[in-house]
DNA sequence: CCAGACGTTGTT
DNA sequence: GTCTGG
DNA sequence: CCAGACGTTGTT
DNA sequence: GTCTGG
């Protein structure tokens, strides 16, 4: 669901909305990133929230070997299960915000998937909101070097992103200003599920060939 | 009991 | 490290 | 945890 | 019914 997202903000511009300083960032703006490539993204720690910093999109537990990403997809984590599964029930309460300008998803046009329309969503009237993660320090057993590695939380879909995600009707938890303090606060998971939490989304059709999906040759 | 998995919803 | 499928 | 076995030593 | 292999 949630696997590529639009990171194209300045430093400046997130350290103005979170009001942070950037302290560890290793980061390029870009309008599309994709989480099957273990990007390293912005993110906004609870145990730092005036820093910005680095993390790997994919989480890695504790226990987990180099190559865990290859075989187990941790871009993602459902909230109904989040908390009962191996990999990220002791991440649960490592809350982290991730900053996105906004993030891609496929309307499927037929059953198998083999037509597609893309939609980017935002919050509306947003610069910047929050997509909400739960994070892992993971020290690599070779170099000993530690690395923040995180996953996004996803719920059932609301009305607008049902209509778009309409076979797996997911979404990833989009926070606005007024709930990052809340979520990092380490509140229960269950308040921020829909319907518990709603976010006030808008979508723009973002498919690249209108005219050929309209009218094909 | 122990080997093997540990995850979500794409291939854009 | 802990769970689970066989 | 549960499906499947649960037995011995011939071909006389 | 109980054990055991997977």
């Amino acid at each position: 669901m949630c696997y590529r997202v639009n990171t194209n903000f300045s430093i400046k511009q997130a350290e103005k909305y979170y009001d942070a300083k950037e302290t560890d960032l290793d980061y390029q703006p870009e309008d599309e990133i994709n989480g099957f490539s273990h990007p390293k993204t912005a993110v906004i720690l609870d145990i730092a929230p005036t820093e910005i910093l680095t993390a790997q999109w994919g989480l890695m537990p504790i226990w987990a070997k180099e190559d865990f990403l290859k075989k187990t997809n941790t871009l993602n984590a459902k909230i109904e299960t989040a908390e009962t599964l191996n990999s990220y029930k002791n991440s649960t309460k490592n809350r982290c915000l991730i900053p996105v300008k906004s993030f891609y998803e496929w309307q499927w046009q037929d059953a198998k998937g083999k037509n597609k329309r893309k939609f980017e969503i935002a919050i509306k009237d947003s610069t910047l909101f929050s997509l909400a993660g739960i994070y892992s320090l993971w020290e690599n057993p070779e170099t000993g070097k530690e690395l923040y590695t995180y996953s996004i939380v996803t719920t059932k879909a609301n009305e607008l992103m049902s209509k778009i995600h309409n076979i797996k009707k997911r979404m990833p938890i989009c926070l606005a200003q007024n709930n990052h303090k809340k979520w990092l606060e380490g509140n229960p998971l269950e308040d921020f599920s829909f319907p518990n939490l709603n976010p006030n989304l808008a979508a723009v059709e973002k498919s690249e060939n209108l005219f050929a999906e309209l009218f094909p040759l």
